[in-house]
DNA sequence: GCAATTTTACGCAATTTTGCGCACACTGTT
DNA sequence: AACAGTGTGCGCAAAATTGCGTAAAATTGC
């Protein structure tokens, strides 16, 4: 194996679990411990992970510590999070064209894509960067880019979206009631949300199970509109409809 | 076997699978691996993939282990980078739609640039995300984003170029001479620069001394067709043009 | 605290990979 | 026919990588 093959599956090993220790990578990759350390010894070099006492985390999770209130909502149901998202991986085929929301949902199923031969288009510039530093064909779409959510909205979004057809799509949610439907904070967000639905043939809402019997400001479409892909403590009722897959934790 | 088929077939290989190893294409292709090796540091030359110890991969999948060449890039003549973009920041006005171009040069122009009232548009997604984090208003092309440059490209790029008319635009380069014209190494981002000077109605090249009597691969537009913006030891023969300005240290 | 266990660092040998010189085949020119 | 120029294959020494053993360091349990 390639020294470069094994750095992109190590690398690819911490993205997806968080955490792994020596044993772990050489068990997993048939490589000697020896070699494994001199590898985390040059991935924690160039930035790629954070080496530590018996093994090697994400930069992310080393901010965990110290930042509170950021990384609070992102390490917020983060295990229900990782189970959606790896179930929600597993969709992808190769000759699939994917949207991909903009949001913190969506940036978590970043992490467990693996599908190399389908092309992804996405509203986010920051994920559009993870995934083409990971090697992924990614397209982004134009648009004015508001500095809050780091995605694009406005009329050049909007010019874009319409000359797509997607396969299949993710999106991330505030908000889901049967009545009200699927809610997010924001007008433009909600509108291209809209918009990309539209164009899109699988449409899968990521959401965990907070998400359920609340309400945000703006509508973008109906409750049974998409396949919504949950995790974690679901109210009752909503367990009956055929619309919504519930995965293990 | 013709050479040129066997490189074309290399790089199939490397693009199929991400990595290969010397013994892999020897056995595959039928040739001694000595052969491989001289078409790998040719390839590896020509930006076409990445040799590595043992085989080559794609420059996607490489381009996060060596962060070398682009911090190398970086620290050269960044003091006449910095006299060259601070001189360019005050040729934008408030009504102005600015024009920037992708790539290190103009990544240091952005640093300089103080008007607010303008509005920014950019194939860069890296630079976007600069700009919208200080408050300005910016637009990103839509496109595919290649990971080497974190540009964007293709046809979706193209057409959102034709629809903007730029009143003031800056560009990167990396070959001048009268003769050959203005020249920048890939041929995609050549398409890009030369139909944005199209659309944009004061264009400034900034470009340090080194630039000059050199000629990269593809040409994107004439010698004359822009203003450029230097700084540091001009050869003599280009300080009689009219459109070079050379500013002080 | 302190001992037991785990993890790490370092030296060393085996293996792999690389760079380079040289011989040979092929091509087009004089 | 002789010639230079280019591309290819092979052998060998230098360099890099890898795996293993062992002592030092860090962590854990009591």
């Amino acid at each position: 194996m390639l020294a470069e093959e094994r750095h992109a599956r190590i690398v690819e090993m911490v993205r997806r679990q968080g955490t792994v220790t020596v044993t772990e990578l050489a068990t997993a990759l048939d490589i000697s411990e020896s070699t494994i350390r001199r590898d985390l010894d040059k991935l924690d070099q160039a930035h790629r992970l954070l080496k530590v006492h018996g093994g090697a985390t994400t930069l992310e999770s080393a901010h965990l510590t110290r930042d509170l209130t950021l990384e609070e909502r992102h390490g917020l149901h983060a295990e229900e999070k990782r189970a959606i998202c790896a179930y929600a991986a597993t969709l992808v085929g190769p000759d699939d064209l994917v949207y991909l929301d903009a949001g913190s949902t969506v940036e978590e199923l970043l992490n467990h894509l693996t599908e190399r031969a389908a092309r992804y288009v996405t509203d986010s510039v920051s994920h559009a960067m993870k995934l083409a530093a990971r090697g992924f064909h990614v397209t982004v779409l134009g648009g004015e880019l508001k500095s809050a959510t780091e995605s694009l909205v406005g009329p050049d979004t909007i010019a874009a979206i319409s000359r797509y057809h997607f396969t299949i799509g993710f999106w991330g949610v505030n908000g889901i009631t049967p009545e009200n439907g699927l809610t997010s904070p924001e007008s433009n967000e909600a509108l291209i949300k809209q918009l990309t639905m539209e164009h899109t043939a699988r449409r899968y809402v990521l959401a965990d199970a907070t998400k359920f019997d609340n309400t945000s400001l703006v509508r973008f479409d109906a409750f049974d509109s998409a396949t919504i892909v949950t995790c974690g403590d679901v109210p009752e009722k909503y367990k009956s409809f055929e619309n919504v897959v519930e995965v293990a934790r």
